[in-house]
This record gives structure tokens, C-alpha cells and sequence, in this order.
DNA sequence: CAACCAGTCTCATTATTTGAAACTTGGTTT
DNA sequence: AAACCAAGTTTCAAATAATGAGACTGGTTG
């Protein structure tokens, strides 16, 4: 009843996350190799995305690439719909008392967004650092999430994980990862033991409203050779703290919803 | 025969435009009040946005805000297509040189992106900064690009423009500024003459392909207490200097277009 | 409890999307 | 220079999806 097909609308928007999945300029017929629409109908959509500014087209070389209106956009969703703004301050002191990388995390559908970062090293965000994906199944901040997730929504995410074996620790069944989803509520945070890369790993706590629903995630990860779980574990208090100083500036930052006329 | 007219992937932007406009939270009564689309038109849009990602919902307050998916497609975007990462090096060269703010920017049909920015004291970009639009017709970034428009384009997007008068510098017809334009052709550079804010005055010069189609833009902005056009005239050679390094090395980044199979 | 309002849903009508196929363009082969 | 080929563009009747007035629901107010 979801996934990718809400009419029209849906699919041009399947083709535009086709057109920014290659990170880099495309031909027409790249595109419609990989695409199931037939020619004409990919064509009148690329056009469509194009003169709305969504794509932009390169006519010396005949190709198409994601557009600068998405970046207009994405400045304001990330100004009002992302925990970012709100939680910078609070992610720069949490970086600089733990010493180590600091990760704030979205959850966008079945994907991870990191919308935030510190590097203990070089404390300043990049805009080339948010908007990154990742996989919800085996990260820290992912796994975190999902453990706060209502049902009907949950087993549908579950479903659209890829489950890729990436270290001999990552989770390869649905069953295998909602086992760890209630420990992870029992505890109240989860770790990343090495299951997205050998050698990293991270304690997570989740961002939560007063009423349990997700805002967000964060983490603290480091690697092997210089902690390990226990190291991270005693973190979590103090993650825990920023976590609810976020939530709680969250409650209170919607704007102002002033009386009507 | 453009504007915000194809069929229902045009009009469901529209929306998603309306939306990200706010820079907060809306009822969905508040849009509806500012629409053109009746009630359950503007509900659909609204329901299919959202279950796609494009908008977010917050059930606790019943609002609508942009949604995450366009922090993932921006993070494309930017990487992509904007001038922004191969520009990077340039621009700290740059502001370091001339001690100045320097702004990149790019069109949006007839608005101005900035899509980087280097202040002289604190010399990071922020996220943050990025995304920020200005008007074309009052800013030095945006009357050079429009300098270098080819015609069919041009009258359209000096239609779209608001001829607001800022201040008593601001052009308001189009007629003043395509004299202006023509000037600036004639130069290689433009100046914001204290035509957006009193006070603040710039240099700007268009980065452009060897076909003389329009990349983006440079500018070193400063005020009226700290130097005058001249002085900032004096910087245009060195400006040029770096928007050719950022051209030369645009037109050889495109992705290797490797044979077919 | 009646009136009201924001938000949601229905369904016959209407307009738009669809896509096979034909055409155009520009480059390459024989 | 004719034939060929691949990429991109346009056409048009049939199929599908969008439209929007109005009905419905659930919560709030006087």
C-alpha cells in the first residue's frame, strides 16, 4: 500500500531519485536501460523534472542531472524539518566532553539519513556530510530507531531492508534484528558491533518526543583498537542527556502557532 | 508556455514549494487558505507528498513540514551538480587573497541559490548557509548570470523578476537593467551599488563554459565604511583568476562517459 | 445539544497520462 | 553517397488517473 506508486506524482519522483542515485551526469538512455517506463513516458518525465528546475539538463553534453531547486528546498527542510539546527550546540559539547565522532541520524523511510557530524579531530560540519545515506539494519543509529517504531510501520521497514551480510556480525534475517530491537528497548540504547564495518563500532541512544514517537538518532562511534562495547557503554548517560535536551528543545521550538485572525 | 504549469508533477511541486516557504510547520488549513486547489485536491497532493517523503507529518501537532527525502536528493544535488565541491579549494584561496566575504551562487530560473560561501573572519561553510536564495534583478552574483542568458530565456526571467526597490539604487524596470546588462558584457564584471541593503556593496564576475553558457557566479562583498567600488574593482582581475580555475576545471570533471558494454 | 470547524473521504465527470510506433537527427559504416 | 544505426523526440487513440463538489466524521465551542 506504499513503496513507490502513488500516481503520477510518484513516479516522476522515482525517476528523479534514479537521476541523483548515479552521482553524476547522465544520458537519457542510461536512464531508460534501468528504468521500467518505456521511452516515451521516462522521456515526458524527464522533461517535466527539467523545466520545473528538479533536474538539470547539460546541453552541451546531453545530460541530465539533479537540479538547484533541490537545493532550495533541501535548505528549508533541513532548517525546519531536521533536528539539525536545534541539536548543533548540544552535538558540539557532546563531541568535544567524549572525545570521539559524533553521528545525528533521520530516519527516512527504510534508510538512514545522517543530518549532522562531528569529527573529534576537525570539529566542523560540512554541508557534503548530511544528506549521506545508510542502511537501517546494521547501524547503531538505525537499529535505535527502528526499536522505537510502531507496528504497522515497523514490519513494513523490516521487510525493505536488504539484509546484506557485510561483516559476519551483521544481522541477515528480519527475526535475528527484532530480537536486538527489544533488547535495545529494554536497555534504552543499542551498539553497532562491527556489523557495517570490521573495526567500527558505536553506542546509539534514539531521540524521542514525550510520547515515544522517533525524531532521530545519535551516536557516539569510535573503533576497536581504540575502545570497545563496555568503553562506549559507559557513554550512554551522557549521550542519553543530549538526546533528551534535544527532544525537549524540539517540544518547544515549533513555532509559535498564534491564535487565527 | 513554462512557470509552474506540467501537468500534475508541476502542480504537486507547486505544493511542495508552498510548504518549504513557511520555514515552519503548517496546518494544513493554512495552505489550503493560500492555494489555489480546492480542498481535496490540495489534500491529495498533500497525503501523496508526504507518504512519498517529500513532506513530513507530525501527528502530535497535525502540521506539515518538508520532509527528509529532500536532505538525501540535496546531498545529491549539491554533489553533483553544484559548482560547490570542485569550487571549494578555489574559494578559500580566494577569500584568504582579498580578505573579504566571497559568495558562489548559482540560477534557479530567476532566483539566486547561493550555494557556497566563505566569510573572511570564520572561514567554514556551514551547511546552513548553503540553499539560501536571493533576488537576480538587485544582487551583483545575479545581474552578472543574467548578463550572460541567451535571449529566449532572458526576457522570460526578467519577467519573473519583483523590481521591489530595496533602496533608492534598485532597478525597477526591466529596461534599466538590461541597459546594465549590457555594460556588464561589455566589462566581464557587475556591481551590487548598496542596491539589495544600504551599506553593502560587491564585485561579482560570471563563471562560464568555453560555449559562454552560465555556470554561476563569484562575488566579494564589503561595505561602504571599509572601501568603495573602486576598490572593490581593483579585485575583479584576481576574482577572474579564480571563476576560469573553477570553469577549466568543470568542463573536465563530468564523469568519464566510459563505451557501452 | 446544536452549530461549527478542520480534516477526511466518495464518486461520476473530465482531463491527463500512457506507450507503441513513426519520425528526426547526427554520426558511422560499406 | 547511399545505407545504416543509435539516440533522442514527437504523435495520437486508448486507458487511466486526476478532479472537486459535496457528504461525512470527530472534536470543540457557545
Amino acid at each position: 500500500m506504499s513503496g513507490s506508486g502513488d500516481g503520477t506524482v510518484g513516479k516522476a519522483l522515482e525517476v528523479l531519485d534514479q537521476v541523483a542515485s548515479y552521482g553524476r551526469p547522465v544520458r537519457f538512455s542510461e536512464l531508460l536501460d534501468a528504468s521500467p517506463f518505456p521511452k516515451a513516458t521516462l522521456y515526458r518525465f524527464v522533461q517535466t523534472l527539467t523545466n520545473q528546475g528538479m533536474l538539470s539538463f547539460d546541453p552541451d553534453r546531453a545530460m541530465y542531472a539533479p537540479g538547484v531547486r533541490l537545493v532550495r528546498l533541501a535548505h528549508a527542510a533541513w532548517q525546519t524539518a531536521s533536528l539539525a539546527p536545534i541539536a548543533a550546540a548540544h552535538i558540539d559539547q557532546l563531541s568535544a566532553d567524549v572525545g570521539e565522532t559524533v553521528h545525528l541520524a533521520q530516519l527516512d523511510t527504510a534508510q538512514v539519513i545522517y543530518v549532522d557530524k562531528r569529527n573529534a579531530a576537525e570539529p566542523v560540519q560540512m554541508y557534503s556530510q548530511s544528506g549521506k545515506v545508510g542502511p537501517a539494519y546494521c547501524t547503531g543509529v538505525g537499529k535505535v530507531m527502528l526499536a522505537y517504531l510502531q507496528e504497522p510501520a515497523l514490519a513494513e521497514v523490516l521487510n525493505q531492508q536488504s539484509y546484506h551480510r557485510f561483516t559476519d556480525t551483521t544481522h541477515t534475517t528480519p527475526e535475528s534484528l527484532r530480537a536486538e530491537l527489544s533488547d535495545i528497548r529494554a536497555n534504552g540504547y543499542g551498539f553497532d558491533r562491527e556489523e557495517h564495518e570490521p573495526g567500527i563500532i558505536c553506542v546509539a541512544l534514539p531521540i524521542l518526543t514525550e510520547t515515544n514517537r522517533v525524531l532521530g538518532a545519535l551516536s557516539v562511534t569510535s573503533t576497536t583498537t581504540r575502545t570497545n562495547l563496555a568503553g562506549l557503554e559507559s557513554l550512554a548517560p551522557r549521550i542519553r542527556a543530549t538526546a533528551q535536551a534535544i527532544s525537549k528543545e524540539a517540544a518547544s521550538w515549533h513555532f509559535p502557532v498564534n491564535a487565527n485572525t
